[in-house]
DNA sequence: GGACTAATCCCCG
DNA sequence: CGGGGATTAGTCC
């Protein structure tokens, strides 16, 4: 029946008590047969003297229990006496066991909450200590110096130093180049052919035996051991018949090759006090130790095709999931991009090598295929295809590694990339959370990237390890909220815990459908338009939308572009996430501030959000006509997001009391704010030729603003794009951007 | 001794 | 009266 085997811990059957618990060895020998839940109850009914009072569900029970409480924190009185039959437990046990389970969601959420703050508190602590240390006296005059002055004088030495270490790695890869032996066909993994023997073998010599002397293992759990009883690592599937197999199956040996060194790769770029790593400047992100990394690695896809540079970033932080549920959201595509909306804009299994020992993930192997984004049309979407390899180090200790195939083949193509080992290191530190450590490291031709995105990407903070780490957390941190927050019954919007969560559903949908839009990926087919009078950096795309209830029929065109204001960026999201203010710059407030209805929130601090907006007066009644803005915002340490798309009332209506959300036409309009400067701003920030550093006091600096607009331009899908409606849109877009300079006093 | 969890107690709308 | 927060009690590590 179930999978697991029964594990003695929980096990509390009538003979178990007699056996005594110490010997452990006599569980594991059970088989989970002989212990099914029916017979275990009726046991325990009919043992009425000593009824006791300690007694633990079965795994089956709380197997489905949690199952539900996924779907459905809150069951209703029918849902629960349905559960209450399944199960063989009474009502009442079910309603208990829903209580405790919220509230001990909610403390974890809070747990976390404290753990991060803190973790901050620390930071500021070390920032603080640091600023006083450092002598305020300035060094001609004698007076003391203004902060503002030191930190300007400091941050020329920073990146002046920044500059002549990145000089010093280029120089030294370069002198590197010259004097270690290149790598031959032998060497090179990716073109072995020898066949699985070799693919074993290599488990031994290429590290995941002498990872465990870096690795730090929880007492008890050596990491040889559990390598050595979980060898072979991985088991081949059988491929499909045909006379490709034996090609394939030279093609899979290498894969598993390709993996383990890989994985081995990840495993050392992740501890925390590798040489790989320099500190960052400031106490900041890590920066990858070129020199180091190529002295210790050699290279497993090959060598750096000319024209491409390098970006490497790590970041490591505390979230809240355990590392089991994150490890099989990693494995599956469709969660793994649910996980990451507007990084990852769809993924795909290509093949699957291994699906894993035991039936959990540990030695899964797949070929997949993903896009990554950043939301600007002048940053181009990276198709990549990688395996991505799972491992399980001890108990509570995955790794998940990603690493391009076939970077070869693409690389003929327009935006090329390819992904260097890269992935996540994971370990429960309890509570429901774990610690991650991230690393992103790729290489790419930067030269079609738009210049004034250039510094940006290439510091790693467009496709880098903080902003996948981040956005894990936020991720994880709305789920735990939208739990907790129907626990502690904040009903009081009148909507039901079903409809908000199909709200949350649409607005998800609508941040999907925005990104695609920004970033033209191949989600939807676009084409692009080149129209004289529109500025070039302005880029404007259109589509015939047929076919999809979840958004109007016709001809739809997208426009969107990124600018670069000189605001930080907490002001400029809150600017325009204010539905006060929201007549300063868009066209369907009709010049009059909006009106929130209803508000769900998906982070405690209240900046992650859906609200639903309303337009006109606040004393006109709401009617059928009254024009509605569904909107999601989010904030975080990597970006800033403000979607929102119009809605009817009566579908929105109908989706707040259970309707199916994909029906809810939506054509999504919205911003999105990344923090960082541009490539030759203002002299003193000019980090042309300083890439590699992941490192950049943000919010001081400047925000990136991109604008995306999709208006329906005709409702029929056959009808012709006419030039006025591709002006209109760039008026649109211009007139908005204006607006906002305006608003915020920066024109 | 703390984490975890089934069950109680008790208050509040 | 039912739900939920606070609390208790039994167990495991």
């Amino acid at each position: 029946m179930n999978g697991d085997g029964e594990m003695g811990l929980i096990g509390d059957t009538f003979d178990e008590a007699f056996l005594g618990r110490d010997g452990d060895g006599g569980f594991e020998t059970r088989s989970p047969s002989d212990n099914f839940d029916a017979s275990e109850e009726d046991r325990e009914a009919e043992e009425p003297p000593k009824k006791k009072r300690y007694h633990r569900h079965t795994p089956r029970q709380i197997q489905e229990l949690e199952a539900f409480f996924k779907e459905y924190p809150h069951p209703d009185e029918k849902q629960r006496s349905e559960l209450s039959r399944k199960l063989g437990l009474e009502s009442r046990q079910i309603k208990f066991w829903f209580q405790n389970r919220r509230t001990q969601m909610k403390m974890q959420l809070e747990r976390h909450e404290n753990v991060m703050l803190k973790q901050e508190n620390e930071k500021l602590q070390i920032e603080y200590n640091n600023l006083r240390a450092m002598d305020p006296m300035c060094n001609n005059c004698g007076r003391v110096a203004l902060p503002g002055e030191v930190s300007f004088e400091q941050n020329q030495l920073k990146i002046e130093n920044a500059r002549l270490r990145e000089e010093l790695c280029r120089v030294s890869s370069l002198t590197s180049k010259f004097f270690v032996k290149p790598l031959s066909q032998s060497d090179n993994p990716l073109s072995t052919s020898s066949k699985l023997a070799l693919a074993v073998g290599r488990n031994e010599i290429c590290g995941l035996g002498n990872v465990g002397a870096t690795m730090p293992m929880p007492k008890g759990l050596g990491l040889g051991d559990s390598i050595l009883s979980t060898s072979p690592v991985v088991t081949l599937m059988k491929p499909e018949m045909g006379v490709i197999e034996n090609e394939m199956q030279v093609d899979r040996s290498m894969f598993v090759n390709l993996a383990l060194i890989a994985m081995d790769e990840l495993i050392k770029l992740a501890q925390p006090d590798s040489s790989l790593w320099v500190k960052g400047l400031n106490g900041g992100n890590d920066v990858l130790n070129h020199l180091e990394y190529t002295r210790t690695f050699r290279g497993c896809i090959g060598i750096k095709p000319t024209g491409f540079v390098t970006e490497a970033t790590r970041e490591t932080d505390v979230v809240i999931i355990n590392s089991l549920s994150l490890v099989e959201t990693l494995m599956d595509a469709n969660r793994w991009v649910e996980m990451f909306p507007s990084i990852i804009a769809r993924a795909s299994t290509v093949d699957v090598i291994s699906t894993g020992l035991n039936g959990n993930k540990n030695g899964a192997l797949q070929v997949m295929h993903a896009e990554f984004q950043v939301l600007s049309p002048l940053v181009p979407i990276r198709p990549i295809k990688f395996l991505r390899f799972c491992k399980q180090y001890a108990e509570g200790v995955w790794a998940v590694v990603d690493v391009s195939v076939d970077a070869g083949s693409e690389g003929s193509n327009l935006n090329a990339c390819r992904r260097l080992p890269s992935g996540y290191l994971i370990q429960d530190v309890g509570n429901g959370c774990s610690k991650v450590t991230c690393v992103e490291h790729s290489e790419y031709d930067d030269n079609y990237v738009h210049q004034l995105f250039q510094p940006f990407v290439n510091s790693g903070m467009a496709f880098g390890a903080r902003r996948s780490l981040v956005s894990l957390q936020r991720q994880c941190e709305s789920l735990a909220v939208l739990v907790s927050s129907d626990i502690s019954g904040e009903e009081n919007s009148g909507i039901t815990s079903g409809g908000k969560k199909n709200m949350i559903r649409l607005a998800q949908r609508m941040i999907d459908n925005f990104c695609n839009a920004v970033c033209a990926s191949s989600v939807r087919k676009w084409d692009k338009l080149r129209v004289g009078d529109v500025s070039e950096d302005v880029r404007v795309l259109t589509r015939k939308s047929m076919n999809d209830p979840g958004e109007p029929a016709g001809i739809v065109l997208s426009a969107a572009t990124s600018v670069w204001l000189p605001v930080d960026r907490q002001k400029l999201f809150d600017f325009l996430r204010d539905e006060q203010l929201r007549s300063e710059w868009d066209i369907l407030s009709h010049g009059a501030p909006m009106h929130e209805m209803l508000q769900i929130a998906k982070s405690r601090d209240g900046r992650n959000c859906v609200h639903l907006l309303r337009a006109g007066a606040i004393d006109v009644d709401v009617t059928e006509k009254s024009m509605l803005i569904l909107q999601e915002t989010w904030h975080d340490n990597s970006g800033s997001m403000i979607v929102y798309a119009p809605v009817e009332l009566p579908s929105i209506a109908e989706v707040m009391n259970g309707g199916d959300p994909a029906y809810v036409a939506l054509l999504p309009s919205g911003f999105a704010i990344l923090p960082g400067f541009p490539s030759g701003h203002g002299g003193s920030h000019n980090c042309n030729g300083m890439p590699g550093n992941g490192n950049i006091d943000d919010d001081a600096v400047g925000s990136f603003l991109t604008v995306g607009f999709q208006i329906l331009v005709n409702r029929l899908p056959a009808a012709k794009l006419t030039l006025e409606s591709v002006q209109t849109v760039n008026t649109l877009i211009a007139c908005t951007i204006q607006k906002i300079k305006a608003a915020l006093k920066l024109a």
